[in-house]
DNA sequence: TTTAATTTTTAGACATGTCTAAAAAAATAT
DNA sequence: ATATTTTTTTAGACATGTCTAAAAATTAAA
């Protein structure tokens, strides 16, 4: 069994190595987990004993199998729990992260089933990311940043970059809502901005935003 | 903020305090816990200074009315999401009590609204417990032990006084389920035990039974 | 390739919450 | 009322997870 800040660890380490082929650093987990490297090297020191990470002194860590199984499924609960909140308690989708952020280390196998069945086997949470089956297998999707989308191109809102609740107020407010259709009508050279069309409202859209909004190309 | 482990402290002397007028002792909150006096003496010594109970040396502890807000709330929360299991979740009543002990110490006043709301706004929990409102509240039935019924007296099924698992799994292979309506055909006098009537089946039950299942009387 | 800068680890400290064993206070019995 | 038993508190210890400051290893720069 894990502890809170086990799991934690073994969590930061899993978002860590999916954007990363190389063992991760002790200062990244420190700044993912905002805790200083000395304290990492101490958790890492544990977590290897107990199997669930490789760890080589200067080297940084990997995570085993049963690492990887048990971080994938941290994972899984906290994005099953976002859809929860979304879909059955009606949070929007920059209230739901400090919560999950409990409700994931609640330890029941059965809560987590039924809930998944409640929600209907959801794919993905509500900011687009993909919940991992039970195996930790992540059903991908074929997506790409708005700002690749050409002029007349057209794609369907699937998920954010960036997904501090500043931003996603903001998307709230322009009306970007995941599921929307968006078309790209006009792209100013001269900043990189964007001149796009979501229902039937005309709005401009900096290169920042551009930059961190997916969509599945239509 | 309170810590997972001042929580259980605080519910722990609210149950007592439910069932006792004096101050509680150590070694009561000691056995409800599972856990040495001298913790105990430690923990209250942090809790007094936190004003949320009331300590004078080897005179045992009353919780303040922050105190016993605070303790209230948890058990609020653990009910709720005792409700929430079985109802939504399909779980048994006698799966609940663990993972509520995990849920009720979720941090998020939206959450437990919206779940409130979800629900219907219950007033008791599955084992016929009654759920505190916001300001502590408990909704109390005047509900009576099986036992003092006499022959053909008719009650409904409210509540049990042991929430054991046994205890509960034993009620449910003899479908004796909240909410139904029990008649008191003959009351044995050599051992106390009770033949009933539930729906259209007849059973025998101990005394033992008879003590733990509460009724309101019809 | 030797020096400088950065990263990582170690050593020692601290807070939390627990424990055991012994001392002190309160309750009970003779 | 004194002695005995029980309850409660204190003192000192330990595990967990964190930190700071200093040492060691690695990486980058001159």
């Amino acid at each position: 069994m894990f502890t809170l800040s086990e799991e934690n660890y073994l969590k930061a380490i899993y978002h860590l190595e999916l954007s990363s082929d190389k063992g991760i650093s002790t200062n990244a987990i420190a700044e993912q987990l905002t805790t200083k490297a000395s304290s990492v090297t101490d958790m890492i020191k544990k977590l290897s004993e107990k199997k669930v990470v490789v760890y080589k002194k200067y080297k940084g860590v990997t995570l085993t199998n049963t690492g990887k199984k048990i971080a994938s499924n941290i994972v899984r609960k906290h994005r099953l729990w976002e859809v929860f909140l979304v879909e059955k308690l009606n949070f929007s989708w920059d209230e739901v992260h400090d919560v999950a952020e409990q409700l994931e280390h609640i330890k029941s196998p059965k809560l987590i089933n039924q809930l998944d069945a409640l929600l209907g086997f959801p794919t993905h949470d509500p900011h687009g990311d993909p919940i991992p089956d039970e195996d930790g297998n992540l059903k991908t999707i074929e997506k790409s940043l708005l700002s690749t989308l050409q002029k007349n191109e057209s794609g369907i809102c699937v998920g954010v970059d960036d997904s501090s609740s500043e931003f996603l107020q903001f998307l709230d407010k322009k009306g970007i809502i995941l599921g929307k259709k968006i078309t790209v009508l006009e792209k100013e050279d001269f900043d990189n901005s964007f001149a796009i069309q979501i229902d039937d409202k005309k709005l401009s859209i900096s290169n920042k935003i551009a930059n961190n909004l997916y969509i599945r190309k239509i």
